[in-house]
DNA sequence: CGCTAATCATTAGTGCACTAACTAATCGCC
DNA sequence: GGCGATTAGTTAGTGCACTAATGATTAGCG
C-alpha cells in the first residue's frame, strides 16, 4: 500500500456519513423518538419505561441492582426514581437490615400500569414494520457491539 | 394461536433483556464512551466531534445546514456551537445577504485539528477489534433502522 | 409597495447521563 | 468492640437533546 492510498483511506474514514458512531446515535435517538408518543400515553419517558420494565420483572429491588441491570450510574437513576415516586408508580425506602441500600418497590398503580405496557412492543414493531426475527437480529448485533466496548483495551492486555 | 400463547408472548415481549431499544441505547452510550478518552485528547466531546466532521467536509456552512446533516434540532446545536467558538475552533457570524442565517466557519485552529482527528477512526476500530467490513455491516443495519423510523406511520398512510 | 406568512436562530425549561465530591452505613479484621 | 476500608446513595456541576415560545429577517403575493 502506498502512502497516497493510506492518506486517502484516512480521509474517507472521517466522512460523517460513514461513521458508525453517528449512525448509532441517530438510530438510538430516532427509535426513542418512535417510543415517545406511545409512552406519553403511559405518562413515561423512555428511560423511565426501562426502569419500569426492570421492576415489572422483580420488585422490590435495590437501586444498585437496578443500576447494574440498566448499565446506568446510580447518580443518573436517583432523580429519575424521585420523579417516578412523585408519579406514585414506586416507593423508595431503606432496606430493613441494611440502611445503606434503597429498596425500590412498585405501588399498586405502578404494577397496574404493566397492563397498558404489554401493548407497547407490538405497537413499536408495527410502527417500524419489523418482524420479531428482524428485531432479534438487530438486538444480537447490538449485544455483540456492547460486548466489544466492554472488553479491556488491547494495549492493556498482558 | 390460543389466548394463553398470546399472553405469554406479550409477557416475554416486556423482558428488559429482549428490548431492542434497550440494547440500542446501551450500545450508543457504550460506543460513545469508547470515544470519550480518545476525543478528550482533542478537547472535544462526541457531539462536538460530529459537528467538526461536518465542518471538515465543508466550511463555512449555516447552522440550518449542519442541523439537517446531523439530524439535530438547531436549539441543540446553538449552545454547542457557542462552546466550540469559545474553544476558538469555529467562528459564528451572520450570512451576508441573509441576516437570518448563521454562518459557521472553521478557524485555522479548527481546520488544523483535523490532522489529529484522522487517527481517531482507526483507534476506535482497534479498541473495538472490528474490521472495516464489520463496521460497514453495522452501519448498514443502523441506516436501515433509521429509515424505518422516518417513514410515515402506517395508520396515516392513505 | 406593503402586509402576511414562512424561515432561521436563540432562549427557557425539562429530563437524561456522566464525573467528582460527599455522607452514611456496613464489613473485616485485629 | 473499635477502627479503617469498602459500599450505597445523594448532590453539584457540565453538557446534550428535546419542545415551546420569542424575536428577527426574508419571501411572496395581492
Amino acid at each position: 500500500m502506498t502512502a497516497l492510498d493510506e492518506s486517502t483511506r484516512e480521509t474517507d474514514d472521517l466522512l460523517l456519513e460513514r461513521q458508525l458512531c453517528f449512525a448509532l446515535t441517530v438510530a438510538s435517538r430516532s427509535v426513542v423518538g418512535v417510543y415517545k408518543p406511545v409512552l406519553e400515553r403511559l405518562g413515561l419517558t423512555h428511560p423511565q419505561y426501562l426502569v419500569m420494565l426492570a421492576l415489572w420483572e422483580r420488585s422490590p429491588r435495590t437501586l444498585k441492582d437496578i443500576s447494574d441491570s440498566l448499565l446506568h450510574e446510580p447518580a443518573t437513576l436517583s432523580p429519575l426514581l424521585r420523579r417516578l415516586e412523585e408519579a406514585e408508580l414506586i416507593t423508595r425506602e431503606r432496606v430493613p437490615g441494611n440502611e445503606r441500600a434503597l429498596a425500590v418497590k412498585l405501588t399498586d398503580k405502578g404494577a397496574a400500569l404493566r397492563e397498558q405496557a404489554t401493548a407497547v412492543p407490538g405497537q413499536i414493531r408495527e410502527r417500524l414494520q419489523l418482524t420479531r426475527e428482524e428485531v432479534a437480529e438487530l438486538h444480537q448485533a447490538m449485544t455483540g457491539l456492547i460486548a466489544a466496548t466492554q472488553q479491556k483495551p488491547v494495549s492493556a492486555t498482558p
